[in-house]
DNA sequence: GCTTGACTCTAACGTTACGTAAGGGTTTAG
DNA sequence: CTAAACCCTTACGTAACGTTAGAGTCAAGC
């Protein structure tokens, strides 16, 4: 079942006009667009208006809310942990809030005058923006994937199987090697067509990222198992040689 | 000890821009300007200051703080009580989000989805808008008040006088007929005359306001003693002439 | 007494996240 | 088949500052 514009505000809350915003800026699409054009939105839109909401109460901005949402690393789980300890921060600061009114009333009471520092300890945002720039960076998106998106964002149907004929092909020939040594010359032939396919078709790779990526492989599941599921044990045996490749360079 | 706009950044956290934006809007003027035009703020401004942040944190608008703060009937004390309940409203607010994040995960575990408005009622701010009204309606500023304050803005120390002292003589004339009935002619000239003043001198008084400030004559303390200071019941003689005046038209 | 660096000022344009019409199609209940 | 209730895009407005830019000020040290 799809909402209407107007059925979403009186679900959410959100005005009409804040979810044309949305729309415009690319943070929450509407699944569906009628013939007539009317906006459509599908329980996933909901679930992840909420997720925006919540993002928002937190004090991100929409940009940043974008990027985490649409980052690959993104988990609804991990998302809503995330949430979880963020509004308990938040409830400690309003602690402190409430605190020093209880403070300034004692005072005001006995006639005291409050040093300069506690009258605005409590307002301290320091800790919650160390909280939410560590939100940014554990899913964030990185300036190369960023550059990444702009230099795929023009490719076309055809260019994407291209790309990913290629990228079969050269795991199958991988993995044929497997028995032999990552340093071996024919893998690491391969790891320099790897390289400079990275180069050319997302971003400008340096061997310092190309061995990250390779760390990435084994160490993220989401990565790995576009690995193991070829042959295992693929996933470290590509960490290895990637690591050689980029040390030689 | 007057402190520049850097200590002021230092103690409160707020930039230095915040500052000279609150400076041109009216809402926080430093105490002192030195000859060279620098700001230099006094430790009532501080205070002032803190009451502008708490006010803010809960989402009051600048134009609304500067009303609350510049109102006749602002009360410290009051401030503090009133920061105390919103700041325990949004307490109550943030454990339903985070209620709803702990219930959210549940779902996500056990692979369920939640009803559509259950997903949304905790980030609801109806309960904190109304807070936020009484807030603004306790010791806002009314329109009236408003064009009274433009109209009023000019008038020299002359002017001043000679309006008070009109008042005090229509008041004495009122006082003196306070053993005849609220409607007798001589009262209601006296309405009349008391009328026209508001009009001429605050702002466009309609019949229907002009009853209403009446009504604010017994209800309102603070405008009672000017009356129950002269005679006593004359607060509510006031109300009850003023009514009959105003119904007359 | 002069320089230098940290600090201050005003003026003015930029930004974020929408609000608010204006002008014009679409859907649906009666 | 029409009127009310929705929907759309376009575009300018607003709040609360951020961010230069250009220029004056102050206190310390040589």
């Amino acid at each position: 079942m799809r909402l209407t514009v107007k059925q979403v505000k009186e679900a959410s809350g959100q005005s009409v006009r804040t979810l044309h915003h949305y729309d415009a800026i690319g943070l929450l699409r509407p699944d569906e667009i009628s013939a007539a054009g009317y906006r459509l939105y599908s329980a996933d839109d909901l679930e992840r208006l909420q997720q925006i909401m919540f993002f928002k109460e937190l004090g991100f901005s929409l940009a940043d809310i974008k990027d985490i949402l649409d980052s690959p690393g993104f988990d609804r789980r991990g998302a809503f942990l995330e949430h979880l300890e963020l509004l308990r921060q938040k409830q400690h600061r309003l602690n402190g809030l409430i605190k020093l009114v209880e403070h300034n009333l004692e005072a005001l009471d006995k006639g005291e005058k409050m040093t300069e520092d506690k009258m605005f300890d409590a307002f301290d945002e320091a800790t919650m923006e160390e909280y939410k720039q560590e939100a940014k960076e554990r899913w964030g998106n990185t300036d190369a994937y960023k550059e990444s998106m702009r230099k795929t964002a023009t490719y076309s149907k055809e260019d994407w199987t291209r790309i990913a004929a290629a990228e079969t092909d050269r795991r199958e020939r991988i993995a044929a090697l497997m028995d032999k040594d990552p340093g071996d010359p024919a893998v690491q032939a391969i790891m320099e067509e790897f390289f400079k396919s990275i180069c050319e078709h997302y971003y400008s790779c340096t061997p310092e990222i190309f061995k990250n990526l390779g760390e990435m492989y084994v160490a993220d599941p989401r990565f790995a198992k576009n690995y193991e599921t070829i042959k295992p044990g693929m996933a470290d045996f590509m960490r290895q040689a990637m690591a050689i490749y980029a040390d030689k360079k």
